[in-house]
DNA sequence: TCACGTCTCTACCATTTGGTAGAGAAATCT
DNA sequence: AGATTTCTCTACCAAATGGTAGAGACGTGA
């Protein structure tokens, strides 16, 4: 029998300190500690540390499918309130995971073999993201502009909405359940008001 | 007469490894040798590597705050064409130094006298731009919401945008000059669309 | 019972890191 | 000229890092 406990458990913690603390300042001995394990446990489960950040990677790309493609299906025809729901979806990791979003958002400081595992991984999503635009544009339910641009400029408001509660701090704002709420808020009135057609 | 040359091309250095590369990732060495110096001779400049990472940040600020204060004046009186000013003048270091907004974006891995020390300096512009939005959404020349969000939305739109061009390649978009100039023309059309009042 | 695979451990290693101590060259001041 | 300050260097060091080697505990199937 395969004992996925320690696996997953080092998986998990590896996803938090990576996506909160970033990548490069987690050291081995940190996330063995913090499973309550030594490292040597940790290299018997993956083979190196690389390795352990690819499927570190592979675990958050999971969890992250999982929610984009269901939040994809789940409402109306109408183009606006699906990409809210998109953004919803992708907004709640940062109550409930705070890590998920903070650790796709390290890709930027990562080097290009582990760049390129995730790529593969999100790849369809982006693409069906991309087309999906593209034809609400041509049916004129959407502001007409660059639908490839835009799908990265929704990414970096939402990402950077949810992954950098400091910087909203020194705009002023309040880290609790109500500022939450309210950020939520906030970024769905502008996500949808950015994209209204004209 | 104190010899500035070294101390500010080690400053320069840091500047774009640091934010190109991420704060964790960079060692003295890395810098020293980038300078084409040894490691003491930064640790003669800079009594530590944490106070090098302080002066790199006000290095940093000073550069931005000069180019957002000079744009934030620029332009007339309608506020679509202020807040559009400004996200030019911050767009325009992804261009010709990209390690800018990368190195301010760093704020989130770096510890808490690091954060207090950025903050202090940016506090003041942040205040401005935050009540400069409060007064045109009292006079309904901006589409009505929290204005302090608002600042914190715009602020992560144009910073992941410049910061992120990984992810943009992912979307399918090319890196070079032409490439950029589209994500400029796109940024501006997302924001000032966002802003409109309705 | 015995062999085998699973799982975690102790012990160790080479490399890299931030940092200290202090020497020596060169410019500047008296 | 002699003294002092400015600047960069060589030579170290202790701690932390990713990784290897291999032993021991444990359960399972033959």
């Amino acid at each position: 029998m395969v004992n996925g406990s320690t696996r997953i458990r080092i998986l998990d913690t590896a996803l938090d300190l990576f996506g909160t603390r970033g990548v490069a300042t987690v050291s081995l001995d940190d996330i063995a500690d913090a499973v309550g394990v030594r490292k040597q446990t940790v290299l018997y489960w993956f083979k190196s540390r690389s390795g352990l950040i690819d499927a570190v990677l592979d675990h958050a790309a999971d969890e992250l499918l999982v929610v984009v493609e269901a939040a994809i299906r789940s409402r109306g025809d109408e183009p606006l309130d699906r990409v809210d729901a998109v953004v919803c979806a992708v907004f709640r990791p940062v109550v409930r995971r705070p890590a998920l979003l903070g650790l796709i958002r390290e890709v930027t400081r990562l080097d290009e073999s582990h760049i390129n595992h995730l790529r593969g991984r999100l790849s369809a999503v982006v693409e069906r993201c991309v087309s999906y635009l593209t034809s609400e544009m041509e049916k004129g339910r959407l502001r007409t502009c660059d639908p490839m641009v835009l799908a990265g400029l929704l990414y970096s408001t939402v990402s950077g909405t949810g992954t950098e509660p400091i910087v909203l701090e020194t705009f002023g704002w309040e880290p609790n359940a109500a500022g939450l709420r309210q950020v939520r808020r906030e970024l769905r009135g502008f996500v949808r008001a950015a994209l209204q057609p004209n």
